[in-house]
DNA sequence: TAGATTGTTAATCGATTAACAATC
DNA sequence: TAGATTGTTAATCGATTAACAATC
């Protein structure tokens, strides 16, 4: 029988000094971290150790203690963590519900997509408007998101506190419209034009997605793997 | 003066042993060399160095030369590499214009995002058909691209040497339709469905696109970069 | 208390960088 | 030939895994 003393009690006694440069590594796996407790916590499950969550993701239990560990002491010895706990703690990490506000630049198929998904709002991340050269969609809303025209980019940016801008546009057209936005005070670019999106400016991430280079990679994966069977006949 | 004979003279004469498990930190660079090397080509250069190649790309020399190294001798000392053999060489490691088949899997706002791009075509990958459950999409063409019923789906890449599945499929059908095309001889699986695919057949590969997670890793480091500023306040 | 499992240090492994002999 | 630049080995760095003392 679970204790409700260590089930609702008190995690993170040990708040331990979080490491002040976190490793990349580290970073790319905690929203993998998220959705997996996620699961866990929707099914009902109220505790969980770095063995068990390990068996559950397919990496090793030392990783997990030693990742979760680069932010503070989570779990408690001789019993594990506390999946809630443990959840929020990492959605605090990541920002989730800090209220971020984004617009999506380039009303094009992928901006569209974009646009429609609930993968803003499910993190937290509030859509404010998209913005294209295109005068017959200029004005009307997709999906429930307003299109302006891109001459208003830069004021909108600055007059509703834009945190992300999603560049969906053209290659030839990114660094013009970056130069916009962070002018206009942006933090945060996520760059999905087949490029490498560098910037002077030190305060400004870049996340960038390259989906060709990962059809690319599977190519090769598959590539690869017929060739090592011909070998084998 | 550069040579004729040096700039389209036999370069990788020294065929070196491929290596042959390279590690996938190596294989994700491949595709930005190809994009560089593209983008030298076009511009009308015949030949970089390694020196040259780590100013543009901003990686180290020792890298690139390590990187092409795992697959052969593509350089010739004193001289540097030939681009357009190197981009050659570089494509047909990737497998571009290997001729692959591909079917998207779900024709909801992001398979048709997808659908309609030149993402495919611009890497020889033929877009064959997209599945559908809703009725109202079957039968019709989405960007040239025939929609058919999921119905359909494993008798369809049975009978057209599918090579390659896109899912954009919600979460819950992921699996069900992966069951249905590996059993017909599906080689690698895209997925787009914001969970881990996993597979017990390893002759199938899988690439997982993450897109929320790419997004939570932008606000982490949003959130990080603004801490900071606040303590040096 | 005894058992379990963390937090953390130490050992291992792999990837990146540096150095330089080979060679064009 | 002399100069340049690769291919490749050796050194370094960082990330992962193993081990175990601390502790709940």
């Amino acid at each position: 029988m679970e204790s409700i003393d260590k089930v609702n009690g008190t995690f993170g006694k040990r708040p331990i000094e979080q490491k002040t440069n976190v490793s990349s590594a580290v970073i790319r796996r905690l929203p993998r971290y998220h959705r997996c407790l996620g699961e866990l916590l929707r099914a009902g499950k109220l505790r969980i150790s770095s063995a068990e969550l390990s068996a559950i993701m397919d990496v090793t239990a030392s990783q997990i203690r030693q990742d979760l560990n680069c932010f503070g002491g989570f779990g408690q010895q001789g019993y594990g963590y506390n999946i809630k706990f443990l959840y929020n703690k990492i959605s605090e990490l990541l920002g989730v519900d800090e209220g971020y506000n984004a617009v999506i630049i380039g009303a094009g198929k992928l901006g569209r997509a974009l646009a429609a998904t609930h993968m803003f709002e499910r993190r937290g991340v509030n859509r404010l408007a998209m913005f294209d050269i295109d005068p017959s969609v200029i004005g009307t809303r997709i999906y429930d998101v307003p299109v302006y025209s891109i001459e208003e980019l830069g004021k909108f940016c600055k007059e509703n506190n834009v945190h992300i801008g999603v560049l969906t546009v053209p290659k030839e057209a990114a660094y013009e419209v970056t130069n916009v936005i962070v002018e206009a005070g942006v933090k945060g670019i996520w760059n999905f034009a087949n490029m490498e999106l560098r910037l002077d400016n030190p305060d400004v991430i870049v996340e960038n997605i390259h989906l060709g280079d990962s059809l690319m990679t599977l190519c090769y994966e598959i590539k690869t793997a017929n060739e090592k069977r011909e070998q084998n006949d």
